[in-house]
Parts: C-alpha cells; structure tokens; sequence
DNA sequence: CCAAAAGTTGCACGGTGTGCAAGAAATATT
DNA sequence: AATATTTCTTGCACACCGTGCAACTTTTGG
C-alpha cells in the first residue's frame, strides 16, 4: 500500500523549508497581525534568507496561503475521483462535503477572519480561488465531453464555489473557538448552501 | 430636472486629475501591457506628481479597475431601485441587465482579457467585485429584513455575481471587436446564466 | 572521489507605498 | 478687496518589495 516512494534529501529539504516558512509566517500573522511584519522577519523566524523566501513565494501573503490552497487541491482531487455517471451538482456537494471533514479547519476558520483586515492577504485568497476556479471548470469541461456551453460551466462552477465561499464564511464567523466537531459544523453549512443552490435559492429559509 | 448642482472648482479639479490618471493608466495598459508600466509614467502621462497619484489610488492596477469599479457601482444602484416586492432574483436580474447595456462595454472586455495576462490586474479586480459583493449582501439584507438566514443571503449574492462574471467572462472571450450591439449581448448572456441559476443548473444546455 | 545538477545566499537595483512638512490653490470671513 | 482658512499638491526621505546575477554549498549519480 505504501511504496517506498524515495523522497531525496533535496526534495526533502524543500518540503521542510517551505513548511517552516508557511509556519514562520502564520506564527507572525497570529502575533502581530495580518499585514503587519515583513518578509525578513519571516525569514529570519523559518532560519532562512530573505533570497530565499522569495524563491518559494512571491508575497508574504502567498506564503499564509497555504492552508487555503491545499484545502482546494483537495477539494479538487476529490472530485476529480467522483463516478463519472454522477449528477455535476451532487458530485461537487459530496466532493467538498468530504474534503471539510478531512482537514484541519481551524487554520482555514482564522485566515477567513485574518482577510477581513488586510486587503492584501484577502486579495491572494481571492486569487487562490479563482485558481482553484479555473481548474474545476476545465476538469468539468473534461467531464461533459463538449455536453454543455462554456457559459454553463463557469456559471456553475463559480455559483458552487461561491456558495461554498459563503458557507466558510458563515462558519468562520461563529466563535472562533469552536465547540465540538468543527468538521461536522462546515459541512453542514456547505451541504445546506449547495442545497438552496440546486433549487435555484427559491425558499429564503 | 437638472439642478445646477454647484460643483466648486474643488471638486471638480479631483474629477479631472482622477480621470487623467485612471485614462492615463488604460492608455499604458494598452501600449505597453497589463503590467508593465511604472506608477511613475503614469503620474507623468496624466501631468501629476507621483505622490498625486498616490493620493487618489493604492496602485497602478488600482487606477485601471475605475471602470470596473464603476460598473459595480450602477448595479448596486440599480438593483436599489428595483421595487420592494419584486422576488429577489427576477429583481438582481433586471439591475445586471439595465447596467449591461447602459455601460460603455468595450473597455470592461479590454480589462477582463488583460486580467488574463496580470495577476496583479486580477487581484485588484477580484478585490472590486468582492467588496461590491459585501455591499450587495448587505443591501439584500435590509431589503429582506431578517427574513432570511446571512447563510442564504451571501450564497445567493455570491452565485448571482459569479453567473455575471461568467457571463462577461464568456463574452468577452468572443471576437474582441464586436458586432453589432455589445450591450445586447452581453445582456443576453446575463440574463442566459442567471436563469440556469434559477432553475438550479438543472440541465447542461 | 569527483563532476554535474540543484539549492542557497548576498548584493545590487529599480520600483512601491506612506508620513511629513512646505507651498500653492480654492474657499470662507471680515 | 484683503486676509484667514481649509484643502490639495508636491518633493523628500525612508523602509520595504521582488528579481537578476554570480559565487558558494549541498545533493546526487557515475
């Protein structure tokens, strides 16, 4: 089940610098602030030179990013492995429904309230998204085979992630410290959301 | 009608350097390229110090979204006006459609299609349509006086903004130099992704 | 053990964004 | 009309950003 897979010291090397720079920086984020330290300050904290950050990120807020960013690969992966049969709606549903339970939200839930502070850092999520956003449509383009209109699929891909967008959003702005299961809490919030999405948001309930 | 509305010599030197800048900006963008261009040619070109430029916006991409910006904003007026009892879609619907025609559209595809190339042009317009966003949400929230969870509200607002975007999206990917009437269709994909909204995306047409 | 490949670092350099204080222009006051 | 006041512009200084480059160190593979 698990091959060897030979990770070199070189790629290694890379995987740890890259995570203590993300963690230098989330460390500085927690401590002073979004917006409020400086590159340098995160190289120094990860033990690593000013140069050399900038050959793993290009912004400060690139790095804080992170998190956001593998939780959309992971989103994105999982759906790419739903049957290809399934209704797109319900794929994409079950796709991040199962991705909130897996990972460590809590992170996520901080970044959201972090952004609302600093427009650089809301800026670069904003980015991620759309990225994220612009591969969902092209692996659901792949899906359909030519079966529906580019405008089909971006509206939908886009209304998906927006009302997952809005769920973290909603959830995020609950008590930091959250009570329970903050996995179970996500994903309802995103099961709902996709809900009202499918009958075209005709009950304001 | 039109009131004289006494504009001092103030107010109105603000409009013209804002204008300078923001035409002065297209007007590189265009030559030169999305990003490549210095705040300081800019601040050249419109006949300004580059601390002047500055004191009207954050950034050379800045300078670029005033269309955008402004696009947004009549939509968020038009939808304002839109009558009380109107469901809310039907109301979001008519306020996209107003505006796309009213609108000198030509630039909006120039931007979209240079965002493709700038991730900094990107950014600064994603950061446009998500604060329009929050203004809509919260429009949509007095407007239904508690009537509905902040869950709905910001699901439906996000969706309704993701199906204009694709549709702008779409429609600016087509023939650069359009023909015929530009409003009409863009309109026309308005109004085409907003109704696959309401019917849930049911079917792939 | 050695040579090629890949990664790190310091340096230099042009660009960014902002506080500050002095000056110029528009407006208000007498 | 002359002056006082508010508002905007400008230059300057300064810390920070992001990147090309060349020297140096580490990993890898023969």
């Amino acid at each position: 089940m698990e091959p060897p897979e030979p990770v070199g010291r070189r790629e290694q090397n890379k995987i740890d610098t890259r995570r203590a720079i993300a963690e230098a920086a989330l460390t500085l984020a927690r401590s002073k602030g979004a917006g409020s330290f400086t590159v340098d300050q995160i190289a120094a904290r990860a033990g690593v030179s000013r140069r050399t950050f900038f050959n793993y990120f290009h912004s400060a807020e690139e790095a804080l990013n992170v998190s956001t960013e593998s939780f959309l690969e992971l989103a994105i992966s999982s759906f790419s492995r739903r049957p290809a049969g399934e209704p797109l709606l319900d794929a994409m549903i079950a796709a991040l429904a199962a991705t909130a339970k897996v990972q460590d939200l809590a992170v996520h839930g901080e970044l959201f309230r972090m952004a609302a502070g600093s427009p650089e850092l809301l800026r670069a999520q904003l980015h991620a998204w759309e990225r994220a956003e612009a591969r969902i449509i092209e692996a659901v383009t792949h899906h359909l085979q030519g079966g529906a209109s580019p405008l089909y699929v971006s509206a939908l891909v886009g209304s998906v992630l927006s009302c997952a967008k809005a769920a973290m959003h909603d959830w995020a702005a609950d008590d930091p410290d959250r009570h329970g299961d903050a996995g179970a809490a996500l994903e309802e919030r995103m099961v709902l959301a996709l809900s009202m999405l499918r009958d075209g948001f005709a009950h304001p309930a």
